[in-house]
RNA sequence: GCCGGUGUGGCGAAAUGGCAGACGCACAGGACUUAAAAUCCUGGGACCUUAAAACGUCGUGCGGGUUCGAGUCCCGCCACCGGCACCA
């Protein structure tokens, strides 16, 4: 392959087209207020050169965004560039449509991956970070994409990570006022009247900074203060949190899968801790309801739906028998009260110790012991039998008076709803097998609508039976009517529950934006935090010798060991946390708009022109990247958009309008054959239930015999081994032999990586480019071929071809050999262009051709169908390959529709076009869009299908203009289409315009 | 278990309800070449028949339905991928 002739000489035209758009900033967008250079292609092509560039003069924007990547130290990997080329292209395309198009790219680099990379080189985390957004800048450049790297940033930038802490502080004073439903500053709470003073009763907003003297006792102050803390967005609390002791670190839900850490893949434990907590579930019904107004593919809204995981039902409250107290439960079938047989609680539930009778508290206690030793991975476990035990004490029926009994079990969660449920076995999975198990009563009180079914465990809505006042009810009737009731009678009320709980924002980690919070002792003795003015902003992290993270069962921020840093000479301390890898990522769109501004996070014109609506759907008009996000950064960042915007600072609801997730690019295709144990060869074909099981020497698949069952084991085999048959891919050897095909996920274990760069030194950029997007739709998953590559790389050599003097070329090419390396580029102007190529009239069928491939290229672009877009341009090069002829016009509006896709060689063939005939070269990246005319397409004579009882027998040429007899007529007329009505009477003739004739006979 | 998505040649894939398989890969044959590479040309869903073809039959995961006509729409299954999961 390396040996083979290059198909053109990309590796002299792409670094040149690439220095040249850097030196001209070919692709900076322009904010509303700066002055438009004079020279430059933006400028020169909207009118604008050397103007400023006022609002009312500027064209519409458009913002299209690439979810940033973490600079890890592997450098990049074939699945970024496959958003960025998809992203590029509509950059470019919009640009040639005549939009302001801001298209920007940063980093990440805050947080776990950047951090533990460093920790495993033993660098410092801004040494190492700083190196490989070296490399990933050298590598993202290297494929011509058309980012404005004048708002580049990276979240490690102090001028950046100062913004971050502003808006912690906005969070910090800001509360959510539920009678407004908005983010409101924190002084406008309103306090109880136990807590008011004498400002507040006069209806004064209390105007005191929380360090002034106090007006009233310390016992007032302290009281308020607690209740402000508890008020506000970002909040400290003690609360059960999932912790790592393996990377010395809290983890917040969403970072946690199968208890495990999503980072490293270390084991996590609940623990209560005090930590830093955003309240993120005061949002959850905006995050649910405002998915309604944006444009993100079912699943990722669904994905969000169920991670918010809102359900509607009824807090319903329970008297203990002899006894004060009450449990409240929550529940979405308030409709079965009457059948609840039983109670439980969580075995972590307050109530417990209290109402559990003597002779139960050994076997309470010990129950509890043996929850508490485990893992929750173990207690979730829902194929796990029930457990659980009773407390000796009993709760009223609040329907019925009657006497239930109140258990323990761990299969009630305390950290949903209210940690406690009233148990209706009839219609409750769970609660059916609990009560089997433990031989508790089951009482039918609902019918299901379908008589033949049975009414034990079945869950879905009916009517209500044995339910008193309920009766004969249909289940949401019944569930209406008793919510009424329990209202009425102070027993329960309506209720919303979320699985979403708030965000824990803490992390005991070296590399990240410290907090702007100090710690305070009061004249009580008690801790308290007050936040650090916006004047002292940015807090820098300290230095540190080691930055390393503490492992072990208790946290231990790194940043606690700069002591001169952490106490302040007042007697104060600092906040020791730092914040986690997901602030930062949070609001570095807004950023973009406004990359520059030191005065304000985003300036108020520049996020009104770039995210506000231009009269049509608010916010980044496409933003690409993958799945992996869909509930970490995409949740939170709305949700930190929803503050910004609430309090003021923003203009929109919601930051990304159009959301699409590009799919997986899975490694080559892997052949396996399967021998038995004794090593003979077993076709795949009858080998069932394929699956990989892990080796000491990597995974491996393994399977079993369809008719013996005998066990048979996977080799993985190299690609020279085998060739595609008709009935699959076989051995080359021994073709009775099939092979199991596979790709799988690209992993450093599996040895299956594809490295850009060396695709970029065989290929070049243009030809990786066109590759990924012509793959197959971006949203899919699609595994990798390198063969598919030498495809596309032969569409840009054809093309090259079509346009070049083929003895010019290899007159290049000569030199090239006899002359030194660096003054290659010079050589360039050897190649001459094709002499075909003539200033002339193209005739009608080359206009056809031409406009074919504008139409579908413009339509496929609108619908981001990137594979059909390349496969028009490949007919059109097929298909001009055979002109003699080739007028210019023809031939530069091809270059045009090209230029998004392979902008490199676009753009070289597009300067030699234009020098060749003496034109002025104007940039091709601004080159108006071509428009297809329609009148070009016309055919004068069309053919048709025709149909005989729906079968197709023939096809038949007709004028476009022909009238349905005309059709009919010709039809009948065909040959082979009478070999079928022959002696046949035709009862009906179907026509339709343009498209099919088809006749039906009896 | 629940939710979302996908299922078409040897492979990646195309197809506003109207000629299934565009385009590309791989493969086979040919031209050029001392030879190879590169390039150019040609071929191809399966089956039946055949020297080759024509004709014919079948064909978009499976079973039904709607329709003159279904890969596409509807109903019911199956498989795979992704997400959630003892969430009351």
């Amino acid at each position: 392959m390396s040996s083979s002739r290059r198909q053109y000489p990309f590796h002299l035209i792409e670094p040149k087209w690439q220095s040249a758009w850097e030196q001209q900033q070919a692709f900076r967008a322009f904010n509303p207020g700066e002055t438009v250079p004079v020279g430059h292609p933006f400028g020169i092509r909207h009118g604008l050169s050397g103007k400023v560039a006022d609002r009312k003069i500027l064209p519409e924007k458009y913002y299209i965004l690439d979810m940033f990547p973490y600079p890890s130290g592997a450098g990049l990997h074939v699945g970024h560039p496959e958003g960025y080329t998809a992203t590029d292209i509509l950059a470019r395309y919009r640009r040639a449509c005549g939009l302001n198009v801001l298209h920007p790219m940063g980093w990440d680099s805050f947080g776990l991956p950047a951090e533990q990379y460093a920790v495993k080189t033993g660098q410092h985390p801004r040494v190492t970070t700083e190196a490989n957004i070296a490399n990933f800048t050298r590598q993202i450049k290297s494929l011509g994409f058309s980012y404005d790297w004048s708002r580049e940033l990276a979240t490690t930038d102090v001028e950046y990570f100062k913004w971050t802490q502003w808006i912690f502080l906005k969070l910090y004073n800001s509360w959510f006022n539920p009678e407004t439903n908005k983010a409101e500053p924190i002084e406008t709470l309103k306090y109880p009247e136990n807590l008011q003073t004498v400002d507040d009763q006069v209806g004064r907003v209390a105007p005191r900074a929380p360090s002034s003297p106090a007006t009233g006792s310390d016992e007032l102050d302290s009281a308020r203060r607690a209740y402000r803390d508890s008020k506000r967005l970002a909040y400290n609390a003690e609360l059960p949190v999932w912790w790592c002791s393996e990377m010395g670190t809290v983890l917040a839900n969403e970072e946690v899968i199968d208890g495990r850490s999503e980072v490293g893949n270390f084991p996590v434990v609940r623990k209560p801790l005090r930590q830093w907590v955003l309240r993120i579930t005061a949002y959850a019904e905006k995050l649910l309801a405002d998915l309604d107004t944006i444009d993100w593919s079912d699943s990722l809204k669904e994905m969000q739906r169920n991670w918010i995981g809102r359900s509607e039902g009824a807090e319903v409250k329970f008297q203990i028998s002899n006894s004060e107290s009450e449990i409240t439960v929550f529940t979405t079938r308030p409709d079965t009260l009457f059948g609840a047989t039983y109670m439980v609680l969580s075995p972590e539930h307050t109530l417990v110790q209290t109402i559990t009778t003597d002779s139960q508290k050994i076997a309470v206690r010990s129950y509890q012991n043996e929850i508490a030793g485990k893992s929750d991975r173990e207690r979730t476990d829902a194929n796990k039998a029930k457990t659980g035990v009773f407390t000796g004490a009993y709760a009223i029926n609040p329907v019925n008076g009657e006497k239930i009994p109140i258990w323990i079990a761990d299969y009630v969660l305390t950290g949903y709803g209210t940690g406690a449920i009233m148990a209706v076995p009839a219609h409750d999975t769970r609660d059916f097998e609990f009560a089997k198990k433990f031989n508790l009563p089951v009482v039918q009180v609902v019918q299901p609508t379908d008589p033949k079914k049975d009414w034990q465990g079945y869950t879905d809505d009916g009517t209500a039976v044995n339910s008193g006042f309920l009766n004969d009810l249909p289940t949401p009737e019944a569930k209406a009517k008793i919510s009424a009731w329990l209202e009425e009678k102070g027993l329960g009320k309506k209720t919303i529950n979320y699985k979403l709980r708030d965000w824990l924002f803490s992390r005991q980690r070296y590399w990240g934006e410290p907090f702007p919070l100090i710690w305070k002792t009061d004249a009580g003795g008690d801790l308290y935090h007050e936040a650090l003015p916006e004047s002292s902003l940015p807090v820098l992290p300290p230095h540190l010798d080691d930055f390393r993270p503490t492992p072990g069962d208790k946290p231990q921020p790194p940043l606690g060991r700069a002591k001169e840093w952490a106490n302040l000479t007042d007697g104060s301390t600092r906040e020791l946390n730092t914040m986690p890898q997901w602030a930062g990522s949070c609001w570095y769109y807004l950023r973009y708009t406004d990359a520059k501004n030191s005065t304000a996070f985003v300036g108020k014109e520049a996020d009104n022109y770039w995210m506000a609506s231009n009269g049509k759907a608010a916010g980044v008009d496409l933003y690409v990247g993958g799945t992996e996000h869909a509930v970490l950064h995409l949740l939170y960042a709305r949700f930190w958009h929803k503050v910004l915007f609430d309090l003021g600072y923003v203009a929109t609801p919601e930051p990304f309008y159009k959301l699409v997730n590009q799919g997986l690019i899975l490694g080559e295709t892997e052949y396996t054959q399967f021998t038995t144990e004794d090593g003979n060869l077993v076709s795949a074909a009858l080998i069932k239930d394929i699956s990989e099981e892990a080796t000491p020497s990597g995974p491996r698949l393994i399977g079993a015999h369809k008719t013996t069952g005998v066990k048979v084991f996977g080799q993985r085999i190299s690609a020279e081994l085998v060739e595609p048959k008709s009935q699959g891919t076989v051995l080359r050897n021994n073709p009775q032999i099939e092979v199991d095909a596979r790709s799988q996920k690209m992993s450093k274990s599996r040895g299956n990586v594809v490295n850009p760069d060396d695709v970029l030194v065989e290929y070049g950029a243009d030809a990786f480019r066109l590759y990924e997007m012509f793959m197959g739709p971006l949203q899919d998953t699609k595994p990798w071929n390198t063969k598919g590559v030498e495809g596309v790389y032969r569409f840009l050599g054809r093309a090259w071809r079509l346009f070049v003097d083929e003895k010019s070329e290899t007159a290049f090419e000569q030199a090239e050999t006899t002359t030194d390396p660096s003054k290659h580029a010079e050589l360039l102007d050897l190649i001459l262009l094709d002499g075909g190529i003539t200033d002339m009239d193209a005739t009608p069928a080359q206009l056809k051709t031409l406009h074919a491939c504008i139409k579908k290229v413009t339509e496929d672009l609108e619908g981001m169908r990137f594979n059909t877009a390349i496969s028009a341009m490949m007919v059109f090069i097929n298909e001009a390959m055979t002109w003699q002829t080739k007028p210019l016009p023809v031939m530069k509006t091809f270059l045009q529709l090209l230029a998004p896709f392979a902008p490199h060689i676009a753009e070289e063939l597009w300067a030699r076009l234009h020098s060749t005939f003496g034109l002025q070269a104007t940039s091709l990246a601004y080159a108006p869009w071509p428009k297809y005319d329609p009148a070009l397409l016309v055919e004068s004579e069309i053919e048709m299908p025709v149909q005989v009882n729906g079968k197709f027998r023939d096809t038949i040429k007709v004028a476009v203009a022909a009238d349905n007899a005309a059709i009919e007529a010709a039809a009948k007329a065909s040959e082979k289409v009478q070999v079928f009505t022959a002696g046949k009477t035709i009862k009906k003739v179907i026509i339709v315009p343009k498209r099919m004739v088809n006749l039906i006979v009896a």
